[in-house]
DNA sequence: TAGCCCACCCAAAACGATTTGAGCCTGGAG
DNA sequence: CTCCAGGCTCAAATCGTTTTGGGTGGGCTA
């Protein structure tokens, strides 16, 4: 006889099993599982009785022995550099909005962006049996990251492809982005527009779309009004100062990330320009700190929380089986928002 | 006979078992799963050949399986009112970091602050096996978020207390940071020094904090000058917009928060007061956007990596047995951070 | 009355580990 | 030579579900 013969006297609260709740309706095991997944039907008496005494009981599914048996811990790992990122913070939401409703909950690691820690939450959440993990950690640390290719769960990267098969992407559109900015600037009639990009090799869609833009303007657009920063604040007050000092100084200025635009603020209010008479200044990301300053930063948004949503359905669409099949990469809009400088 | 006799040809790359390991090494699962978990002896040559068995299998132990029988899932759950919000971001990873080492992830669930998210949250966790709960979401919503009190899931609360055994909490001195914020401006000279509070019942450790410094400073404070904002930019702006309208002026101003520290700038800029010498702000958390604004924000830091990071080491100490009784209060301090503004 | 089909329900085998009582050797002591 | 202790190892039960292949009884048709 299995155990717990002793329902008379009052054991250490043991926790309330199927079994408990078959024993008291007087059926099995089985027949309880059935009326609580629904997956063979049941005569609409004993649906009723076992629904009684399950609340009588106060049962609840154990999902770790459900997980054992199904292999679906419907739980999803989010693989983020830094979850104190508002950028990824809004992401991981967007993901956990997206999913919350299928019954999907999520597991956070923040990476640092570092190769080794990326490998090891990586291994870790799959031996803890996640579902599915959405990449957003690493520019292109994918194939590095994941080991041979005998992958059977759902990846979604975010920011980046990754060639493999049952691995999705969600990128944000920055080159449409960019060249819509910049395309703006030129049609409110900016005739010297200038960009502070990124470091080298990094963020080179959101120039391309810059010079995309420019060309289509007519505009030609000379070596030094091309200049670089390291994405701080800092770094787009230095690069800010380096246009500034130039012998004709731009009339614009498109930055490729808000830190560096905030920076490049920074030095117009210095020199006494007024902002976006003398100087129009146009950021990419749209974050917190955009509306903090004045004037406010007109800037292009990086669609954080849609990102995170879209790999949410993305990942939902394979668990679910509505999907399988090759690979797929959305692509979502980065829209202008016009504030104050520009 | 069990399964997988066909080891020969190639199904479905079958997850490897401790039984795989077993027989490929020639030893029983027991031996195996000692060599494992170190939890009984085995001889030194059969754990060199168990081990090899394992690398040579790439096995993996299935940490579900694990968690079936030993009740211990190393997962804690977080519960925060935004995820999105900075302060419990910061507060997240101080959690995740400090938990990291001894092997426990983090499974993060956004409330929104409202009670029936809370407590939908709280019955999912649970229900999913989490060995510990930190709630940093409510500010007096815990005592209807739990059910009664049979709970043997360790509990962190952080910032409010909850009577529970087995319940610890872990709260910033809001009171001593106010009164260090205040005592600061009064040692500097200040002798109208006023305060924009939060709404009626909120934050009243901070406004307590301030009265106790006046009144060590010997300074009366009148009424008019103990005004209300409602957290946000837009209310500290109106606070201080009433506070700059009356008869005689304050020449500082503590803020219950930075947002609206930040509003109050915008009204002395817009006044054309030198800040800090006409006015001296102080807000309180020190946020990302408190760095933003120019001047700098003087302010008093709300520690939220520490928060999460002291209900991280509270939860292990129990999870481990290294702890066991009633419920412990650890407080952090907020220090001063001196900025621009004071 | 015999034969069938349905509608329901159950037994038992997984899922992949941990845990414990028991068995098998091998030496050394008596 | 017998016995016992100790060191290793194993079998089997357990954790709480899900999943199938069967049963069982009643109603309906011929």
């Amino acid at each position: 006889m299995p155990r717990s013969e002793s329902t008379t006297a009052s054991a250490p609260p043991a926790r309330v099993t199927i079994a408990h709740v078959a024993r008291r309706a007087g059926v099995s095991p089985t027949t309880v599982s059935h009326v609580l997944s629904g997956k063979r039907v049941v005569g609409e008496t004993t649906r009723r009785t076992v629904l009684d005494a399950i609340s009588e009981l106060g049962y609840r599914p154990n999902h770790v022995a459900r997980h054992l048996r199904t292999r679906q811990s419907h739980v999803l790992a989010v693989l983020v550099p830094d979850i104190t990122n508002p950028f990824y913070a809004v992401l991981t939401r967007g993901l956990a909005d997206a999913v919350d409703a299928a019954g999907y909950g999520t597991f956070v690691c923040s990476t640092d962006g570092q190769h080794d820690r990326e490998r090891k939450f990586f291994q870790d959440v799959m031996d803890r049996g996640v579902d599915g993990i959405v990449f957003a950690s690493g520019e292109l640390a994918s194939e590095i990251t994941f080991g041979p290719g005998d992958l059977t769960t759902p990846i979604v990267c975010v920011g980046d492809h990754l060639d493999h098969p049952l691995c999705d992407a969600v990128i944000p559109d920055d080159e449409a982005g960019s060249r819509d900015a910049a395309a703006f600037l030129a049609e409110r009639g900016y005739a010297r527009i200038a960009m502070i990009q990124g470091p080298p090799r990094y963020g080179t869609a959101r120039t391309a779309g810059f010079r995309a833009a420019m060309q289509v303007a007519r505009q030609r657009v000379p070596p030094e009004m091309m200049v670089r920063g390291d994405w701080t604040r800092k770094g787009g007050y230095q690069a800010m100062q380096a246009l500034m000092t130039l012998p004709t100084r731009p009339d614009a200025v498109f930055c490729a990330n808000d830190l560096m635009a905030i920076g490049a603020l920074d030095v117009a209010h210095e020199l006494g320009l007024s902002v976006p008479d003398d100087v129009a200044i146009i950021g990419f990301d749209d974050v917190d700190a955009a509306t903090i300053v004045t004037p406010q930063l007109t800037t292009v948004r990086n669609p954080a929380y849609d990102l995170g949503s879209a790999a949410g359905d993305l990942a939902l669409s394979r668990l679910s089986g509505r999907y399988r099949g090759a690979g797929r990469t959305v692509v979502l809009p980065c829209p202008l928002v016009e504030r104050g400088t520009a």
